[in-house]
DNA sequence: CTACAATCGGAGTTGCTGCTCCGTATGAGA
DNA sequence: TCTCATACGGAGCAGCAACTCCGATTGTAG
């Protein structure tokens, strides 16, 4: 996505410019939420408010850049993560580093409940390669026997989206991942004991 | 909260109004999200927009009556449960309802984060309110041994706030919830082996 | 260096939404 | 029933933010 659809490549300055708008935009919408007025981002930029708009058409287009950017970082340190000696520490240390960074941008959780709903055009290529890469983590973790064998890569998305925006809004940072955390582990005991209605 | 501030009591019509606007506020807000316009709010109500306005000065306070209900109506029902025979049942009970109404209704995601932040002024009394309550029911559930003794309501709180969102957004509801009650009960053997970092 | 197409900047347009204002309607006390 | 303060309705105002347009600028091929 560095070039136009569209036959020839971007003009040097022009290249320079979009990135310079994807940059503002991730900072603005990371500090000040995704409501934040486009002119606020061309002015971080540097750049006229017509230049934002020519390289993301509408408002959606560049918050999608930017949700899909995180995304895609997020999905690479997972998978970096892959091939770490104690799988465990790799599946609850990726965990919670997301947390960390969904308590300090809010762009974050938006972006991981979006990937959450699959069905969604929009991130519709970056979720799955978060959610994808997630599941090796967790699938391994399983196998190490850190986390217990019933839960999904459906239900730990779901869980690290909720933990984001508690992390984001309630305090109690560390205390709550405490609690997710030990309810993924697995039961040293009885198998299933919930009573969840 | 069923008269002017300034002496004599509403007129009979206004009374009736200021309802129907709320009840109104409450069903298009949890539809449509709270960033609905107040002109659907009148529509759905069958009132003018100058009554909305004059009953709740800005969209800020009627956002604030409809929180501050909702957070009453489950403060109540927390307390209704606070002398239940099985005080696990209740407290777990209790978390369960309150997130199945948060998939319902965006709102009381919205209202459960607002009280969390406890220097709020905004829904400054009824939050409170439902931490109090939420807390009675957690003590006698710790009591009881139905969960871990280490969590305070804070946590719970968070824990509720953030499983709410989850279950808006991401799918998952039951399997999610399953993993946070886990978490919450007592860990039959080691006490503490958590790495959350 | 020149020519020109690609790109830029930002004033202006458009549409939406919170809120006000005032003429009209109505509940309630006499 | 009569009176009038209370309350109502909704057109209109004001501000904001997304998006457009075009004259000015600039990168780059030849």
């Amino acid at each position: 996505m560095t070039s136009p659809a569209s036959g020839r490549p971007l003009r040097a300055d022009a290249l320079r410019n979009r990135a310079k708008v994807l940059a503002a935009a991730e900072e603005v919408f990371a500090v000040q939420g995704t409501s934040a007025p486009t002119e606020e981002v061309a002015r971080k930029a540097g750049v006229g408010i017509g230049t934002v708009f020519r390289h993301f058409p509408t408002k959606e287009s560049l918050l999608e850049a930017v949700l899909v950017a995180l995304l895609e970082r997020l999905a690479a340190e997972a998978r970096e993560l892959g091939s770490a000696r104690d799988a465990g520490a790799a599946f609850f240390g990726f965990f919670s580093r997301v947390v960390a960074q969904a308590a300090a941008k809010q762009a974050v959780t938006e972006a991981l409940a979006e990937a959450g709903i699959d069905a969604r055009a929009a991130t519709g290529s970056a979720g799955p390669g978060l959610k994808a890469a997630l599941g090796t983590l967790l699938e391994r973790a399983q196998e190490a026997g850190a986390v217990r064998a019933d839960v999904g890569p459906g239900e730990v998305m779901a869980l690290l989206t909720g933990m984001s925006y508690a992390a984001g809004r309630a305090g109690a940072r560390d205390d709550v991942l405490k609690i997710a955390f030990d309810g993924l582990r697995p039961r040293p005991d009885q198998a299933g004991t919930t009573q969840a209605g």
